[in-house]
DNA sequence: GGTAACATGTAAGCGGTTACATGATTAG
DNA sequence: CTAATCATGTAACCGCTTACATGTTACC
């Protein structure tokens, strides 16, 4: 196998396992809280991709099972780092910013709703990201301090607070939105200027 | 076919024709516009779309050639009305905020590599997410405002002006972590309280 | 004795992307 | 006359998601 061949999520994998998890277990549960927000990895996909990465020879695993539980423990080889690093200082791979939601695509399409009707939903909204902000603060970014104090690795963290600071824009966002929305519909409240 | 057959992709579809959009083609060219950015919509999905919706009696079309050039023109009719507006209703369906950005994925792991290094890559997310801006600014948001002008649909324009302050947002986040990380860097240019 | 957490997988299906294919009209 | 725009498609692949499958250990 050549770098070539190695998927977006091959190089999540190497960089959850180069950054502090050891086994595919350890991936899924963190890699699912950390990075589901900005990047979808499958739980699905983690084994076949460590048996790839280590037939590659980026990777190197070792069982050691827990009494008579299955465990198989996995370090990144010198080979397996410089494929991460040479990936990462790729700047011309970084792509777009992709965004899929749908409730801002219903958002958009919501002319065909009553005026009342997209109050909810932008309530729904701001809601949704007010949630994410109390995960985030819970769990996300008490994780990615874990990180910083185990590993020694600061950029989870770093990440961590930017969806926090994201998602508490969005919410002042809806917030402004309802505002707005219900000075429409009740201009008896409309104050008035200084 | 039956409602529940429908996929996000058609309601898409469906949406932009009840928004202004009357061909495939049209379709092709604003959604790629105006949703790239928060709903990815293949423009090969469209044409095989619009007959799945029009065997499903949601939409009707009719040929009207320019010329010697073929063209399919459509109209919502009262049944796809209903969907569209059904499937805006439902507020439980609205589903998690997900992004996927290879530059923040990145980052996350930037562990790896070298301060400096570190500094290239936000600096190409802040340009990344200034080059956001000028297009919404030249390109979407005047077409946001076409559609309130031509069709009196007013969300289209709402939510440009979202991407736009969140990217004008997300610019400003690069720009605070790269006066961090060159604070760290350069520990003698450091200010002193006042 | 039961449930939650630990730990690792397989199989099928399909939705979306990539690449390809065609042809007319208008503006410079 | 040539490039850009208008206009509509097909075929194949493959990665990802959904659903399923199995067994152990620790805790209450």
């Amino acid at each position: 196998m050549d770098n070539r061949d190695l998927k977006t999520a091959s190089y999540v994998v190497l960089g959850m396992l180069s950054i502090g998890s050891r086994s595919g277990y350890e991936i899924r549960t963190s890699a699912v809280l950390s990075l589901k927000n900005f990047w979808g990895l499958s739980p699905v996909q983690i084994y076949p991709e460590l048996k790839r990465l280590e037939d590659a020879g980026l990777i190197h695993g070792r069982d050691e099972p827990r009494g008579g539980r299955a465990r198989r423990l996995f370090d990144v080889t010198p080979a397996g780092e410089q494929a991460l690093t040479q990936w990462l200082r790729d700047l011309d791979d970084i792509g777009d910013f992709e965004w899929r939601d749908l409730g801002l695509l219903k958002l958009f399409f919501a002319d065909a709703l009553e005026p009342n009707e997209v109050l909810e939903h932008v309530a729904a909204l701001r809601d949704r990201a007010n949630g994410y902000v109390r995960t985030l603060d819970r769990e996300i970014i008490p994780a990615g301090e874990r990180t910083l104090e185990r590993h020694g690795k600061r950029y989870p963290v770093v990440i961590a607070k930017f969806g926090r600071e994201f998602h508490a824009w969005m919410a002042d966002w809806c917030e402004r939105l309802e505002a707005d929305l219900a000075a429409e519909s009740q201009p008896r409240s409309r104050r008035v200027a200084p």
